[in-house]
DNA sequence: ATCTGTGAATGCCTTCACAGCA
DNA sequence: TGCTGTGAAGGCATTCACAGAT
């Protein structure tokens, strides 16, 4: 798959290079390469195989040979990947080489934690606006950004070019702000209110869902607890804190 | 499966109910149920069809009714699911009939936004201590809760039986932080720092990374401009805004 | 007539194992 | 020799479509 080219950047000649459809569990693992490979950056490595590069990601080697490959990939047998390449590859596929603008909605407990998030900034997004529909929120100044009127919502996405709408009100509202959003052109969603959203086709929507995920270690805690009540039965899993660190993998034996 | 039984509560007879080893996609789906669920009970109904529930919970009939299935399942042919009963099951099966206790690691500008946080109060979780490394932290109170210091977590593991620990440290200290919730007992572990934690067999992790879904999102971005810049190609997805509200499924094309 | 529970079919993802390049 | 890239196999998850209960 494309055949042979290690271009110091992503091909940049002709008509967009191809965004070659991958499949949306290759897609979720990227950004936790791209974090490991920054880490690796840091820390003066120039080059890394599957196998290490799988370990500080948290994955298995050969899933990560996978996935890299969808890209067109660029590793040498024998050597493994060059870091400073692949963080290009995989910044370009993500479209991160463009600073995206977010607008967060909802000032309340969550939205201040998210405005004030270094996260964010860090790793290619810039949050260019905050809204509420609370008067008594709008003015409040958040980590340098002045809290807006929801109804300001059309002039603030023509002025900053809002390419990711955060939705952090109560679930009440999110439709609405979803709405409103949709209604203003973006069509990218994410969305922590515990919900689910309406909307056009085309518009996509993330959902991040605090306490669904504590059910489901929950879960985890009572299948232990259900287990341990019959010693005998189970086979050999479950030796309450056993002497070697498990491979990373697990966490990933919990799925995401 | 589980031939007939419509006990009034999960059978609480012999040794445990047998938790009948559900697929993780499945676990991962029964909150979002849950949640419609209780909408739907507040809202006075007290059946549901599995087309009405998979409505409200974004998913699509076939899927639920085989979710619900593998718990031995509760409806009634030609009539659906008695919401009251399903929420008791699904409760039992997600170990939720015992409010289990959190403790909340890093009250930084996420934790401090965490410990304030209703839903998990609301949704069968007890946030019963905030621990923070930082001398200048420990002692302030948030939402009738003192921040102690890490170092009294043996203490406070066993005063309060915690169940599951939530990181919300910086990256540098998570690992460290999770090495002293795993030596106090604790076997679930909900990880908000970019980075991969190990830990042994036995202890679950489960993380959330903010930038990674924003990054995710980010791609999709990527790949509609890109796609637009060919008009003819691509066959028939994506027209902007269309008319119609897409199925609530939409959320699920992108994936979890 | 209606709506659940489920075999069967399909498709996606992961894992294995090795061919082939450096 | 060492490590990537990838066919092939196997395992999960989703979806279809209908038998069967009420």
């Amino acid at each position: 798959m494309s055949q042979h080219r290690h271009p110091g950047a992503p091909d940049r000649a002709g008509a967009v290079p191809a965004l070659p459809d991958l499949p949306e569990a290759t897609v979720a693992r990227l950004p936790e390469y791209l974090r490991a490979l920054h880490n690796l950056a840091e820390t003066g490595h120039e080059t890394i195989s599957s196998e290490g590069l799988a370990n500080a990601a948290g994955v298995n080697s050969a899933k990560l040979r996978k996935d890299l490959s969808q890209l067109g990939s660029y590793g040498t047998r024998g050597v493994g990947y060059d870091v400073g390449l692949l963080i290009e590859q995989i910044e370009y596929v993500l479209g991160l080489t463009q600073r995206r603008a977010v607008a967060l909605v909802g000032v309340g407990n969550l939205g201040h934690a998210l405005a004030g998030y270094d996260g964010f900034a860090s790793r290619g997004f810039r949050i260019a606006a905050l809204l509420d529909a609370d008067p008594g929120r709008v003015g409040e100044e958040i980590n340098g950004l002045v809290v807006r009127h929801i109804d300001e919502l059309p002039r603030v996405a023509a002025e900053d070019s809002i390419a990711i709408g955060v939705i952090a009100t109560p679930a009440t509202a999110a439709q609405q702000v979803a709405d409103q959003l949709v209604a203003v052109g973006v069509t990218s969603i994410l969305n922590f209110a515990p919900c689910v959203l309406s909307v056009p086709s085309g518009v996509d929507v993330r959902k991040v869902d605090l306490a669904v995920e504590l059910q489901i270690l929950s879960f985890h805690e009572h299948r232990k607890a259900s287990q341990t009540a019959f010693p005998t039965a189970g086979g050999s899993a479950l030796t309450a804190l056993p002497g070697g660190l498990a491979v990373t993998e697990s966490q990933e034996a919990i799925g995401t």
